[in-house]
This record gives structure tokens, sequence and C-alpha cells, in this order.
DNA sequence: CTCATGCAGGTAAACGTTTACCTATCCATC
DNA sequence: GATGGATAGGTAAACGTTTACCTGCATGAG
């Protein structure tokens, strides 16, 4: 049995209550050798708290949510430990959620998180479009990532990426680099994060007097299961000297498909990731990529979260990070 | 405000008792009328229990906290998944705890997950040797994962990699395709899933009559930083034609060290790696490897934590995973 | 001497469940 | 008419904390 605040003020021959004032330093009126006897009875009997009673009544578990669509993906697990070591530095705890881009599964890790009593649920980009209505039932403070949520009273902070300039300037550089025909492939059609760095593919491709053929668009997934078909598929339906691939995973999945045909990476076929995880540059063909600081994203969202805890009538905010070009040699 | 059992028994006219006894199944005695008035009014109310109160008094939260060492490491990566998905069907849910290899990190681990009630903990490979006063006071089941600890009443299973084997085959592999200087690149040289990789890798070279060169040999970490500076000071230090990795992330920083210094993978330097991660095909030069299901070590160790939980006193378990080499292009 | 104030600490309710044990009714049986 | 066993449900304590409010006591001012 753990020794409980109970254990500690019966030898100490205080109250609890005058343990738990001591334990959170809370109350001033308590003499300091009393104080220290309780402090040396803690060490003595190891006494940890119990979260679970103690989150029972302050309705605060200093947890944190976080829910992602594919851990699997470099990306999301640089994010994930990004978002815990910022929220441990500030005495949070995170707990993971892996939705495999499942409504069902997210809808469940939601109830799941709230009768867990966590404080806040960060909602990384995904294809799903949540329940709002759950969402604003459970009334759990909201820190969306890339990701189109309902706009809820509990929505602390949106931290965004700018897809259209990342897409653009990815597109623009492989048209800069000569290539006329691209490929542009990325994740689920129907979701903004795909229509919009489509928007910036289309863009640089406009400006540039160029014309974009349908043909050499592959929208489905972000994984790389689905860069490796995507490109099978295009490889079978046209030609094309160049890949915008709309994550780093699917442009490892690209280049694996372009090596099984055959064709050299960048020689035959120049291909761009996004996302710059860290293993792009491992690839043993480093990955020319769109660098988007995933650490400062997942500090950045915690800070978000927990500012909103604190305070929840600070005005909300919204981040559009600005993401850059690097380049290796795949391109 | 959520609701609660009590505004259900309210409005359903009966006690909390009663709701409690239909949400749970637990009581015949309870009129088909009442049942249904209850669960309609939780269909209605949108009432989700809490877990907190719950496991407050049942003294168990059906969440199985994680401990790894480095979650950027695409093997704990793969781990963690393959335990969380194993976890989840059996009606788990977990929390995964990165603990850096920080000895720190992994007590105020240890002590966060036991005062937020986990049911039970695994603790993946790590270097570290746990605090064994500490895991024996806490008295939450365990289930270890490729690592030293203790053998104390709470530890539930073991699972195991036979690592003297997986580098037997890796070296024996290289042996046979002619290499007669192999660099070997491992963890922390005082871990036993560093000293018993070493076994094998030294039993390979007695049998074929091969001396081991103490300068072939670099210890310190699993993750792909030591493995590029480990190949950066192997190269320095002297000439060998080929390398036995650890881990695959110990061979996806090698190689880029071998690139950097001009050298060709496999025809100036054969690379192994150990652990078959998802990526190792997706690097450019698919890895050659030891492949060690990942996913079936994370289901054993969830399954065996729960037959724990389910029943303490029966036999515990401990697996031997045998490992298989997989040829890729790197060799 | 009274009264207010500062200090040190105690009391007990509350958080939302679960559960051991109690009660009441009904009906059959001896 | 007493006994007993189903059946249906209620009572209240318990889990380990926190916290609003209360109680004494000492001190100093008026």
């Amino acid at each position: 049995m753990a020794t409980t605040i109970k254990d500690i003020a019966r030898q100490a021959g205080v109250s609890t209550a005058t343990v738990s004032k001591v334990l959170n330093r809370k109350d001033p009126f308590i003499s300091e050798e009393t104080r220290e006897k309780i402090w040396s009875l803690v060490k003595e009997l190891d006494y940890t708290p119990n979260s679970i009673a103690r989150s029972l009544i302050t309705r605060s578990s200093r947890v944190i949510g976080i829910i992602v669509p594919d851990i699997l993906n470099a990306y999301f697990t640089e994010l994930v430990r990004a978002c815990d070591l910022a929220a441990r530095e500030r005495g949070y705890s995170t707990i993971l959620c892996n939705s495999d881009s499942d409504p069902e599964k997210e809808t469940s890790h939601l109830t799941f998180l709230a009768s867990h009593g966590v404080d806040g649920i960060v909602l990384a980009a995904s294809d799903l479009i949540p329940d709002a209505g759950l969402l604003q039932r459970l009334g759990i403070p909201l820190v969306s990532m890339d990701r189109e949520v309902p706009d809820l009273d509990c929505l602390a902070a949106r931290i965004d990426t700018d897809y259209e300039t990342g897409a653009y300037l990815s597109a623009s550089h492989l048209i800069g680099n000569g290539h006329r025909r691209i490929a542009f492939v990325s994740g689920n059609p129907l979701a903004s994060n795909t229509r919009i760095r489509r928007a910036g593919f289309e863009r640089a491709h406009r400006e540039a007097g160029l014309p974009v053929d349908q043909d050499l668009i592959e929208c489905g997934a972000f994984n790389h299961r689905f860069g490796l078909m995507a490109t099978r598929t295009l490889l079978d339906r046209t030609r094309f000297t160049a890949m915008c691939c709309m994550s780093d995973m699917l442009a490892m999945g690209a280049t694996v498909a372009l090596r099984e045909r055959g064709l050299n990476v960048p020689e035959d076929c120049a291909v761009m990731g996004f996302d710059n995880i860290y293993i792009a540059p491992l690839l043993v063909r480093p990955l020319s990529t769109i660098e988007r600081r995933i650490t400062e994203a997942g500090q950045l969202a915690i800070g978000a979260m927990i500012d909103f805890l604190d305070d929840p009538t600070r005005p909300r905010r919204t981040v559009l990070m600005e993401p850059t070009v690097i380049l290796r040699e795949t391109t």
C-alpha cells in the first residue's frame, strides 16, 4: 500500500489539511517546524501524491493529450517528441494517441482523453474533420495543428504552416531547374492541407507560364506506401522529370518506386520532399525538402495550450509558420 | 459541466448504485425497464464515465505505461505503436514516456506513471539499470524488453531478443562474403545488450578462425548520431571493408559517414544494420539487416502484461525471439 | 479590559465513482 | 401463519486529495 497524505498526517501529528498545504506550498501560516517535520516524513516514507485523487478534486490533471494520424510518419514522431519535451518543461505530461486517420478511432481517443481528465488536446494534421458536436460537448481546450477544425469556444490556438508557399517554393525550385513536367503527390485530395498545397503548386506553374497536366496529380495519403503506389501509377500513366512530394514519407516511397523502374534520382527524375524530417539527410541520397521547423511548431502548440490553460481570456493565437527550402542531393 | 452518474440517477428516479450496476452490467436484479431508462438517458445526456473517479476507487486504470529510451529511433516508434495497438485491442490504453536514456528522466517517468495509477509498465531496451528499490516500492507490474532489470516480484515478463545469435549472423554473413576486417558499432559498452552482441560478433570470428581487432570496435549509443561519429573515428583510426552496426539507426549514420569520405556502399564498404525498421527498405540503398519482428515483440509484451494483470499467479513468461537475416542492397 | 489582528492549524465537505450490505416486496411452501 | 428465497433496488462508506471556513491563542492598541 502506497503511503498517503493520511499516513504523513498521522505520523506528524497534524491534520491532512496541514500536510496538503505544506505540500502545495499554499499556506504561509504553518510553522517552520511543522513544515520540516512533514517534508522529512515525505522523504522517509517515500510519499508520492496520488495524481488521480488530486485531479478528481482539482479538475485539472496537468496532462495534455496529443492526437496524431500516423505516428510512424517520422514527422509526427518528431512532433510528438517536441510536444512532450515542451510540456515537461512546463510541468505537464502528455498522452499520445494515434488515430491511423480513422474517424472512429479519433472519436474514441477523444472520449478517452476526456474521461481521463486531460487539461487540453492537441489535434495534429489529419485529413479528418473532427466531430464538432463532440468537441463542443467535451469543452476541452484544443490546439489544432495544420488542420481544419470548427471554430469552437474551446479552440485555444491554431498552429498552421503556410502550405501554399511551401508547395509554391517546391514547384518553383523544380521549374527553375528546367523541369517542365512535374508530378504532384499529396494526401487526401478533399482535405485542406492538400488543396492548399495544390494551389501553391499551380501558382508556381501559372507564374512560369506553364500548364498543369491533371495526369501528373496523385493525391491520397501522406505515408510512404502511398508514395510508392502513386509513383507507380504515375509512371504507368505519363512522363515527367520531377516530383513534388508533399511529405518526406511520400518522397521516400516515390524514390523507391523510381529505382524499381531503373530511374536514377536526380538524373532521370528529381524528387522534392516536404517536412525535413530528421532522417531526410540520412537517406543515402539525402533528400531536398521543405523545412518546417517541427520542434518549434510543437513548442508553439504546447506553449499556446498552457497559456490558454493559465488564462482562458487571453486572445487566441494563430501562428503561420513560413517554410524554407533545404537543398540536398535529390534535386 | 459534464454529466455524471448522479444526473442519470436523478432523472431516472433511481439511486447512483443502480445506475452504476447497470453501466457495469454487474447486477442481474435490475428490471429491464430501469435498465432501458438508464441506457437511454446515457445516450441522451451523452454520459461518459469519469475514469479518474473510477480508477480512484477500483485502483485500476486500464492504462499501461511504456518507457522507451529514444522515441526518434524508428525501432521504438514501431514498438510503441505495436504496443498501443495491442493494448487497445484488449481494452487498455497506453501512456508513452521517452527517457532520452537519462536515468533521472526515467525515474521521474516511473513516479509519474505510478502516481497516475497505471496498471503496468513496459520498460523497453535501454542502457539504464533501473532503480530496483523504486520499482520494488512502486510494486507496479513490469514487463522488460531487451533490458536488464532486477528480478522483482512485480516482474510480469521479460521479452528478449537473442542478440548473441543476431550479431553472430550479421558478422557471419559478412565473413562469408569474404570480409576480413569488420568494424563493430553498438550501444553503451557497459550494457548487456551490447556485451551480448559483442560476444556473438566475436564467436563468428572465432569460428572462422579470424582475430578480432579491438581497433575496429566502437560502442556508445544506438542512435544515428553515434553511428556517424563512430564511423568517422573508425575511418580515421584504421581500415575495414565492412561494418556490423547493431541498430539500423547506427547503420544509417554509418552510411552517411562513409559517403562523406567518398566511399561507396557496398562496393568500398558493406554495412549491416540490426532491427529491420520500416524505413530500412526505403533508404535509397536499402539496408541489409537483421529482422527482429518488432510488432510481434510489442504484442507479446502487452499480452504478457495483461495476462499478468488478469491473473498474477500464472507463471512468468520469458520469450527469446530468434532474429533472422534480411538481405537487401548494402551488403 | 476589550477588541482586532496575525498566526497555526483543524473540520468536514467535496470530487464521481464502486460496492458491501441492507431493505422491502412478492410469492410459494410447509 | 411463519419461513424463505427470489427480485429490485437503496444506503452509505470508501478511494486520496483539496479547500472554504472555522477555532483557538497570543499580542498589541485603545
